[in-house]
RNA sequence: GGUCCCAUCGUCCAACGGCUAGGACGCGACCCUUUCAAGGUCGAGAUGAGGGUUCGAUUCCCUCUGGGAUCACCA
């Protein structure tokens, strides 16, 4: 318990600078004492509440979407980096050649700025007012630059800088070139595991650890095909972890783990090391999967020193790196506890089409692939789980109209979920503020604003959690719902624009600012998101002679009995029509064309034949939308406008 | 399997030795109502098991059980 209570602040970092803040002390970092042999911690400064030297820093490989357990830890980096008064930086891990793509790097950035977590440090975004989902105009907005000079941002960019570093440590003996293929080392690992026996890597026999190899050296700078692996110390490591306590591992558990790849590109734990030393990163605040993976890290920066010239393995070096504060945080799940992937959308995919060619037999890998504009070929191998290609899922999906599942921020910003709602969501996974509203309940509420206020490490759980959609959907109706009229209709109209432009086109073109207005009353309340708020006013959107009547609804409404204003009371002896046509003239006679009005000649003209008012209104709402289920029928009058509700009516009339 | 992490309502979080274990989502009932929503009120619902420590354990310790992460030239 008292592990985690240690309020860890490092040292200031070697090229701190802000201007504006007066140059923090020069202390000549803290001569790093010949490390104690089982515990190491950061160097820290009991008792400084904030820092202004804190730097966190959200590292994604650009691999794909932003993923929202991704989003959570960027989340709660951005939010201690406010909370503390320090930075927060954005690094982009795309040494995987293969995986990464300058695109998807692009997609993460405007996500993380659509959400509204935004840089100090990073790769520069220029915000296309479309990538911000909070109403805002945010065009022409730039993110990121670096004013710290501690860029590129881009690990690719920097492999002159870790490839320095890597021969430093051959050098030192610390680190040596590996012949050995793929195939060997598999073939070892199969041998060991089959015997039920833990692999390991076999560190070769001419290696001394603090001796430099020089015959290995020459080899791998001859060309010859090569990893460079580091040189594990046997020693014990503890990793002092601000939410899970000291975690020691023996001396022994970790390989020779490689740090340079055949491609000449570093490993993520070589480049990690490196980058967060020479970017000042202090705190590092990621997913507990990565907790395995500290030792490696703290023993790779045990082994380094600052080179004087980031470039030059033979510079003169200078002070050690030093050992970041770490909090690992706990990982989310699918509802049903499985582990939130991309693949899950190929599996929802894969599971309607299958179920669609077993009722459905035109329904073939041919028709499939014809309808959703792919090759037979893709398609074939989607559906026996060859590939879960999340292209190929999302093309079957639309051609299939199938929701898929949202499992990354760019599909609930698709889906029509608000960006303050989903960190919020996020931020109630894992961590809570411990407070309580003056009603007693639990603050659960809350904006980024409010985040950067009262984040605190001390407060993140420790337990895995599952991401509740349902939960989700409810946060954000709710926060629909209390959007302000005008805010609701600049947003939503924002979102229909990119996401349904004929819908868009149909409302923001014809209708008046007032009816907008009036629209919105109707939408809000009946919105989970701004995706399904169109659903509500539908007919509005229709030609006033394209209303389909109901048939059962005409039965009831219209050609059946009016009840009567209490049930008691004797049967009317009207029918609906006979009170919509009634009804039509207490409309032309509204004086102001407006809801309420529109209400109250509704309720009178009830009251004067005697009949209830849910029979009164079923037969005008019959008329309006052809079926019995619409918003209040003052707004739905209002925002049709008198002529077109007249028109509907008498089309009704005429029908029924 | 080795190593590591975790354990409070179905789910997400509160309660950091001390009042009938609290809130949110979901669920159920009722109320309101111009349909559908929304809204309001009430309710059911948890400390995985077993041992300790203590005047007192959800809380501290141990064992078991259960869940998870990780064992790459991915990050």
């Amino acid at each position: 318990m008292l592990a985690r209570r240690r309020a860890g602040t490092p040292a200031p970092p070697k090229k701190p600078a802000p201007p504006k803040t007066p140059a923090p002390p020069k202390t000549p970092a803290p001569p790093k004492t010949p490390a104690p042999p089982l515990m190491l911690y950061p160097a820290a400064m009991p008792g400084t509440p904030t820092n202004a030297n804190t730097v966190t820093r959200f590292a994604p490989s650009p691999t794909g979407h932003l993923h929202v357990g991704g989003a959570r830890s960027a989340l709660f980096c951005w939010a201690f980096a406010r909370r503390e008064g320090g930075r927060f930086m954005v690094r982009i891990e795309d040494t995987d050649q293969a995986r990464s793509s300058e695109e998807s790097a692009r997609g993460i950035l405007e996500d993380l700025a659509w959400l509204g977590i935004t840089w100090d440090d990073g790769p520069v975004l220029e915000v296309r007012q479309s990538a911000m989902g909070n109403g805002q105009s945010a065009r022409g907005v730039v993110i990121g630059g670096s004013s710290r000079a501690v860029g590129p941002f881009f690990q690719a960019q920097r492999v002159p800088i870790y490839n320095a570093y890597i021969e430093h440590l051959v050098r030192l003996g610390r680190a040596y070139p590996a012949f050995e293929s793929n195939e060997e080392l598999e073939a070892r690992r199969k041998a060991v595991v089959a015997l039920k026996q833990n692999y390991k890597y076999q560190r070769p026999d001419d290696i001394t650890p603090g001796q430099f190899n020089k015959a290995r050296w020459e080899r791998a700078q001859a060309g010859e095909r090569h990893v460079v692996r580091f040189v594990m110390p046997e020693e014990a490591i503890v990793v002092a972890d601000e939410v899970l306590g000291d975690v020691r591992t023996a001396g022994g558990e970790v390989d020779d783990f490689v740090i340079r790849k055949a491609d000449g590109f570093p490993t993520y734990h070589l480049a990690v090391v490196v980058d967060d030393e020479l970017m000042g990163v202090t705190h590092v605040m990621r997913a507990q999967e990565h907790l395995i993976n500290t030792p490696k890290h703290v023993a790779l920066q045990r082994a380094l020193t600052r080179l004087r010239d980031d470039r030059d393995a033979l510079s003169p070096a200078g002070d050690a790196f030093r050992t970041p504060v770490y909090a690992h945080m706990p990982l989310i799940f699918n509802a049903d506890g499985s582990k939130m992937s991309k693949r899950d959308k190929a599996k929802a995919a894969r599971k309607h089409l299958k179920e669609l060619m077993a009722k459905d037999a035109s329904a073939t890998p041919a028709t499939v692939a014809q309808r959703a504009a792919l090759s037979e070929g893709v398609v074939s191998a989607f559906i026996a789980g060859e590939s879960d290609a999340v292209e190929t899922a999302s093309a079957i999906a639309s051609a299939y109209a199938i929701a898929l599942p949202e499992i990354e921020v760019w599909d609930y910003r698709a889906s029509g979920y608000l960006p303050e709602v989903l960190t919020n969501y996020l931020a109630l996974l894992g961590w809570s503020p411990g407070l309580k509203n003056p009603d007693g309940t639990d603050v659960d509420k809350f904006d980024l604003d409010f985040l950067a206020k009262h984040f605190s490490i001390e407060r993140i759980g420790k337990t895995n959690a599952r991401f509740d959609r349902v939960k989700l959907l409810a946060f954000n109706a709710d926060a629909i719902a209390k959007l302000g009229d005008q805010e609701f209709i600049t947003r939503w109209l924002g979102w229909l624009s990119t996401y349904a432009p004929q819908v868009h086109s149909g409302l923001a073109g014809p209708y008046s600012q007032q009816q907008l207005l009036w629209l919105a009353q109707a939408v809000k309340p009946r919105a989970k998101t701004l995706a399904d708020a169109h659903k509500s006013v539908a007919f509005i959107l229709l030609a006033d002679d394209a209303v389909v009547l109901d048939p059962s609804a005409v039965q009831r409404g219209l050609a059946g009995q009016a009840a009567p204003v209490n049930k008691q009371d004797p049967p009317t002896g009207l029918t609906g029509r006979h009170v919509l046509v009634a009804m039509r003239q207490a409309l032309a006679d509204v004086p102001d064309w407006e809801p309420a009005n529109i209400d109250s000649a509704i309720a009178s003209l009830a009251q004067a034949k005697g009949v209830s008012l849910g029979s009164a209104a079923t037969g005008l709402r019959i008329a309006l939308t052809g079926s019995t289920v619409s918003p209040g029928l003052g707004h739905c009058c209002a925002i049709l406008g008198r002529e077109r509700t007249l028109a509907r009516v008498d089309r009704c009339l005429a029908q029924a």
